[in-house]
Order: C-alpha cells, then structure tokens, then sequence
RNA sequence: GGUGGCAUAGCUCAGCUGGAUAGAGCACCUGCCUUCUAAGCAGGCGGUCCUAGGUUCGAAUCCUAGUGCCAUCACCA
C-alpha cells in the first residue's frame, strides 16, 4: 500500500479515537525544506469537523501516530502543518523493491483497448522546419508516455500528398528544372521540391507585377497569373487521372518521402503506419453522401454539403464543396474511419496538432460524433503552441524558417565545439565522437523544446544558442554519464540486497529515494495531461538532488562497505531512473561525455 | 465583433486537485578541481504572480469584469 494511503487511515483512526469524528479525506503534501519531516498533514481542512485549535489537534494526532504507528519516527507541528518524519526502514525496503528493475515507473497492466497518436502531417511541397519539430518531438514523446502508462499505441502521420501546393513545385520544376533529380544535384528530395515552390512563387509575382504594370488591379493580376492559371489545370488534371501528371506527382513526391525519412531518422523517431490525403479522401466522400441520407449534413441550393452546429454553440461548417470536391473536413473524417477499419482494437485518436487548429478539430470531433462512432468520444486533440521567432511567425516563401535538418546539424556542432574544449574524450573514435555529440546536441534541442508546457508558444532565437548548462539535456546526461563511471569503477555486484543493512539514511539520500518514488506517479499523470514536460521537470528535479548527493557524500569512499554498496546501487537505480525517463522523452543516454 | 489560449525575477521556465516566507536555470557577484567527470557543487543578488473586485480560516491557483499578446471564425490547408 502507498505510503499515503497507509497514512490516511491512520489519521482517520487517530481522529476517531481523539475526538469521536469522522474525517471523510485527509490532506497530505511533500514537507518544505526548511522544516524536519518528510511529509506533512494539513490539519486546517479538520476544523470543520474537529473543533479547536488546529496547532493543538495537530500535537494530538501526531503523539498518537508516533506512538501507534510503526512508519512514524517523529513530528513536529508548525501552525496548522503536522510534519511527519518516516522511518528509514520504509525508504530502504522501497528501495529494495525498485532497485533491480529495469523499467521502473512503467505500467505492467496494460490495456486492451489501443490509442493510436498522430504526430506528423506535412505538406509535400517543402522540407520540415522548427514548427514541425516541436510536432514531431511532442508526439512522439506522448506516444511513448502513453505506452509507459500501460496503453497499446500506435503511431501515425497524415501526410497531406495532393492539392494545389504540390501542383505549384510540379509546374516549376517542369518549366524550370531542366531534368534535375536529387541524384543530379545531391540535394536531399525535400530540399529539392521546396525550391522549386520558391521558384514558384517567384515566377508568380513577377507575373503579378507585369500585369499589374500592363493596368489589371492587383486583385486581378493575382487571380490572372499564367502560372497560377497553369496549376490549377495541373490539378484538375490530377484529380482527373491525367498519366503523364500522376507519374511526374508520384515521382517527386517520392523524393520528398526519401527526404523525410531522413529527418525523421535524425530526429529519431518513427512511424507505424503512414496516411496519405490521396488515399482517404474518398472515403471522406462516402460517408458524407451517408451523412446526407441519415440527416447530419444538409445540401444547399448550390450542391455544396454543409453540417449545422449552431445548436452546439458553432456555426455551419461546409464538408463538400458545390463541384463535389473534398475539403480538409472531409479529408479528416474519412482517415478517422480508415484508421479505425485498419486497426478495430484502437479506442481512441490523439492528433498532435498546433492550436491555430483548434476549430477545425472541435468540429471534426463533433461531425464523427453525430455520424455515430462510438469511438469518437475518445477524440482528443494535443494542441500546441507556434514556435516564434524574434521577428514573428515562420514563413517558408520568405526564407525566415528554421530548418530542421540544420538545426540538428548546428546542435550536433555546438556540442562538438564544447566536447573539445573541454577535452574529455581524447580516447574515443572519430566515429563513437560524432555519435556522441550527435547525442548531446539532439538532446539539448529535444529537452528545451520537451521541457515547456504544450500549450505555451516558445520563442526560438536562433542567434542565441540553446545552452548546455543548468536545466538542460546535456546537465542530465553528464549527470547520467557520471553515475555510469562510478558503476565502471566499483565492479559492484549488482545482487546485494541492503534489508540485512542496519544503517541510518543520510539527507541527501533520503532525498533521492522519496524522488524516486514519485517517478510511476509522474508518468501516469504526464499520460492524463498527455504533457512530456512533467517528465521532463521530474527529471531535472532528481538529476539535481543527485548532483548535490554526489558532490557532498562520498560513493565510492564511503567509510563503511554497507554504506558504499548502498550508495552505489542507489546511483545505479537513479541513473536507470533518469534513462528510463529520458527514454519516454526521446532523449538517448551517453556512456561517457 | 464572437470564440479559444496565454500573462509569475532582466531573460527562459516550474508551481499537482486552493495551504507554510512564490521556486529553478541563464545572466551578474562570492567561494570550491593533487579524492568518484567542474557540462558540476555551495552561496549571494533579483518578485505589484497583468489590473480591479469577489469566494474563504487561507488565492499565483477558483469566480466575475477589464487590459495586453496570439490564434481562429473561408467552397485554404
């Protein structure tokens, strides 16, 4: 039984038996610094029941918890606070219990029914940029966090492959590319792609001025643009079945996937099962003609599909347009019901989606809804905040994007450049060098971005270098580093079992073993709040007390062998605790650094 | 204008279902490497928790109103 829990009914007892009341909830939390004890009972929520004054019925209670109470070492009453202090044996036989286990903190229960999380949809027409990132980072660590919860997880991109966008890079790259592929040119297919939707957008406003110089209003000269004009027809044809048009699609949005792949491998994470729009956007269609006959959608004059939900406090939103083509919505709806056809034991969607998103996907939960399926109450959309930089929003069609695949280069550099300075890998391979500082730096970027609450927006300055220092990934990976060269010194023998210990714990070390002992709480309630960055600040916090534990208690030096295995396998199980935790984040663990 | 989100130290962020004198990191200042990795430790400086009301034993936290920033309200995605 938890700690608390054992507690709880203690003080119930105790109050029972002091003052003949029933106490319906006891409150407890985590003793301040700079008062004796390790966890205090608020005694203020009592005096509705209990009358008096709340530092004497707190003395009350604690006497006859130290005196009836094993767990129970001491108290003291401050005002209306009960601070209790444990006894060690409950720290160490804690300690027992978790310090052999590799995967300490995760659930072993695990669910029946599957959460799938999508946590990527890219446009094919241009590379991933920071935005992307934080999109990728922040799902696939709720994924993660979600399976080390106990849930079975799928996970999943919706890859946004047709439309007019990916029609504009086509055309350019025709008129302009003479034959370059990304074998001719060695660029990555992405990078590619996205050049010539620059170059696009290029020809398109000279276009625009030149008409705009031959007397069409700007408004006009917009719409009249020869190669806008050219677009559009390249996706009519498209939607058509057009060969040549599909082929030349096909082609360069392969280049692009070989392009992603590659990011998404630097990044580290992967995919279970890939959507694409071209291939679920009919299906979209058919329920929305289902949709019609059983009275969700209504048509209007023009022919275009529409869905009230103005008595759910929204407005009308169009699912077809009056040509019969699909919109987003309708998009949406028909990978919903794909997902759920392709894997009936999944109960539930979370789509990691930014916030600008936060109608659209209010509406899309709601339309799945009033179409039936059951599973659309289990819907949940992960919305986070736009990642700014100092001169505002990212746009690619003016070159102010972060690129992703830079990014992760400069982080990888940076790391290198202190690696150095610091000299502490003289030994190592070039090659076991650059994986490491491929470690640090993509664990500095995945941690600062981890690290902030979902919903917030960060601002990204790229001139000012992510730090390496203080509430960093790096901070936690040194300190993960350090502990594995204790274990490679101590040639410990993993097995001893410290219950035979007569030992009395230090601070320090008492400290460590409470915040250990939080870490399954911790997961399961970054799962609820589907938010990496609790995990994340746990993480810190441990990190922390070991450092200050290790600079001020020797481990290795311990006076007494008891006390050095002790402290060797308490580093031990901290440091599985922090690769452990790091894991669920995405962030790999060095040996050494 | 309607709706939603955010607002805490110079900067970047914590602060769990309301609880003790609001916490970290960066920056700035002081100490600590001939003992287990100084990407570290120990300490100092730094606050109108956006504003005004309200709820109560008690509010950064909950409620109301206002201010500021962002997003959204398209036959765009």
């Amino acid at each position: 039984m938890k700690l608390q829990d054992t507690l709880e009914l203690h003080v119930k007892t105790a109050v029972k038996a002091l003052f003949q009341s029933e106490l319906e909830s006891v409150e407890f939390q985590a003793t301040r610094k700079e008062f004796a004890g390790d966890i205090t009972i608020v005694v203020f929520p009592m005096l509705s029941v209990v009358k008096g004054n709340p530092a004497a019925i707190g003395e009350q209670i604690g006497e006859y918890l130290q005196n009836n109470v094993d767990l129970v070492k001491s108290f003291n009453v401050v005002k209306g606070f009960l601070n209790i202090e444990i006894a060690d044996s409950y720290y160490i036989n804690f300690f027992n219990s978790i310090k052999d286990s590799e995967d300490y903190g995760f659930s072993k229960n695990k669910d029946d029914k599957a959460v799938m999380v999508e946590y990527s949809s890219p446009n094919t027409n241009k590379p991933l940029h920071l935005g992307h990132v934080r999109n990728v980072l922040l799902g696939y660590s709720v994924a993660e966090i979600l399976k080390a919860s106990g849930k079975n997880v799928y996970k999943t991109q919706i890859i946004n492959d047709r439309g007019i966008h990916i029609c504009k890079s086509m055309l350019a790259w025709k008129r302009f590319g003479n034959g370059e592929t990304p074998e001719s040119t060695g660029l990555k297919g992405d990078k590619l792609v996205g050049n010539y939707y620059v170059e696009f957008d290029k020809a398109y406003k000279k276009e625009i001025s030149e008409l705009i110089a031959k007397g069409q209003s700007e408004e006009d000269a917009k719409k009249n643009a020869p190669v806008l004009l050219e677009a559009q027809e390249m996706l009519r044809k498209w939607e058509a079945g057009d060969k040549d048009i599909v082929a030349l699609w096909e082609t360069m949005n392969g280049w692009v996937y070989d392009g992603f792949e590659e990011t998404y491998k630097a990044i580290g994470v992967d995919f279970d099962k890939n959507y694409y729009e071209s291939q679920t956007y009919l299906l979209g269609k058919e329920f929305i003609a289902e949709g019609l006959k059983t009275g969700v959608f209504f048509k209007k004059n023009d022919g275009s599909v529409w869905c009230d939900l103005t008595e759910d406090g929204l407005d009308e939103k169009i699912v077809l347009r009056s040509d019969g083509t699909a919109v987003y919505m309708t998009q949406d709806i028909g990978t919903a019901i794909q997902r759920i056809k392709d894997y009936p034991d999944v109960g539930g969607m979370v789509y990691t989606v930014g916030n600008e998103q936060d109608y659209h996907f209010k509406v899309l939960f709601l339309i799945l809804k009033k179409l039936g399926f059951d599973w659309a109450k289990n819907l949940f959309h992960l919305s986070y905040g736009m990642v700014d930089l100092p001169s505002g929003k990212m746009k690619s069609r003016e070159g102010t994007v972060v690129d992703a695949d830079d990014l992760i280069q400069e982080m990888a550099d940076t790391a290198e450049e202190i690696s150095k300075e610091l000299g502490k890998l003289e030994d190592y391979s070039e090659e076991e060098k650059k994986s490491l500082y491929k470690i640090i730096g993509l664990g500095a970027l995945k941690y600062y971005i981890l690290k902030v609450d979902p919903k917030k927006r960060i601002l990204f300055d790229p001139k000012e270098s992510i730090d390496f220092q203080g509430n960093t990934g790096p901070f936690i990976q040194y300190t993960y580093a350090r502990i594995q060269s204790i274990l490679r010194k101590s040639n410990q023998d993993s097995s001893v079992t410290l219950s035979q210990f007569e030992m009395q714990l230090q601070d320090k070390e008492k400290q460590l073993l409470k915040q250990l002992e939080q870490f399954p709480v911790v997961i399961q309630n970054a799962a609820e709040q589907h938010s990496p960055a609790l995990i994340a600040n746990y993480t810190y916090d441990l990190v922390k007390d070991f450092n200050s534990f290790y600079q001020n208690v020797p481990i290795l030096g311990a006076d007494t062998e008891h006390e050095k295995a002790f402290r060797v396998a308490l580093s031990k199980t901290v440091g599985q605790t922090i690769k452990n935790a790091f894991g669920v984040l995405g962030i790999d663990v060095p040996e050494r650094m």
